[in-house]
DNA sequence: GTCTATAAGCGGATAGAC
DNA sequence: GTCTATCCGCTTATAGAC
């Protein structure tokens, strides 16, 4: 199980991004974080920093589709999962002492209009976090329309309120959002 | 009505910022869309980048807050008000064909870590914002504590909506969010 | 394939002329 | 007060040794 050059680059720009957004970090930070030398950077991501970044967001994506997914599964209803989610990031975010960043969100905002792969990336990581809150709905009996629908608000709803706990420093607007959810899917 | 320098360094760098985020923006692109001199830049603004970026951001948020409270006007009853105003968010979105970003919300994911008066500058612009959907609730007859925590999720949903809404490129996130608007507020 | 040394340019900031 | 010329550091990227 070994751990390569490329796979720790893109961790440490995964995170990296994630604090200080696309153009706040540079990439003399993320080799000195991971490690590995600026060579082998080019060598593993010809396209550069661009590259690295799509690549980043992807990982970012998967690792936090794979935790709501998670997080969902919990609980049987739909509601009752999707609440508790929420409320467990509100705890996170707290014990963390917000160490953490808003995955993708930094990104997504600096380069939407200016990097299309980049912003494709970031696209199709909330596209795919929807996803999961929609499938869940179905499965509690939601029809199709209703449950696609819902995947949208609901991510909004997280996004947003992750948004501004990590700008005032605390997790009372998560909090807020997971207490209303009941109403939001009634 | 004279505009000074000023002003107009003010205006484009919360234009810039707003599009490509805090460390996307050089003062160099800055100076040129504002037309001022690099000199009269640090005559205004002896704190350099920060300052314009803590003023930029109070400016923006003033404006923003106005948008809200004249959206919200339009009708008496909060619920349809609110949903009204989203909707008219939403239409305006796709009208400018998303020329514009969304306000506040990258400088904040990008500095809220590192820089305390940046970060503080961008919380007192969305409690600002939250304010005024309390002040139409209480108007409306919500209780007080119901006003505020109403005030916030709100905030939520509409931030993370545009968020959505700006990388996917199209209004559906902020259309679904004003039309779920009213089972939130039931 | 892995890495180092270096290039070329732009970043924010400043000094000092007028 | 208003502006220009310039500085240093850090950026991304590359050339080429091993």
């Amino acid at each position: 199980m070994k751990e390569t050059s490329r796979d720790r680059l893109i961790s440490a720009a995964s995170r990296l991004f994630q604090l200080q957004g696309y153009h706040g970090t540079g990439l003399n930070h993320i080799l000195k974080e991971s490690g590995a030398p600026k060579g082998s950077l080019y060598y593993y991501f010809p396209d550069g920093k661009e590259q690295l970044a799509v690549e980043s967001v992807r990982m970012t994506a998967e690792h936090v589709r794979e935790r709501i997914k998670q997080g969902l599964d919990q609980k049987t209803d739909a509601i009752e999962a999707i609440q508790g989610f929420i409320e467990k990031m509100a705890e996170q975010y707290q014990n963390d002492d917000s160490q953490e960043g808003v995955p993708i969100a930094a990104v997504a905002l600096e380069t939407a209009l200016f990097n299309e792969p980049i912003r494709e990336a970031c696209q199709s990581g909330y596209e795919s976090f929807q996803q999961v809150f929609t499938e869940k709905l179905l499965q509690s009996g939601f029809d199709e329309s209703r449950a696609r629908e819902l995947g949208v608000v609901i991510n909004s709803m997280i996004e947003g309120a992750f948004l501004l706990s990590f700008t005032k420093g605390n997790n009372e607007p998560l909090l807020l959002a997971a207490k209303n959810i009941p109403a939001l899917l009634k």
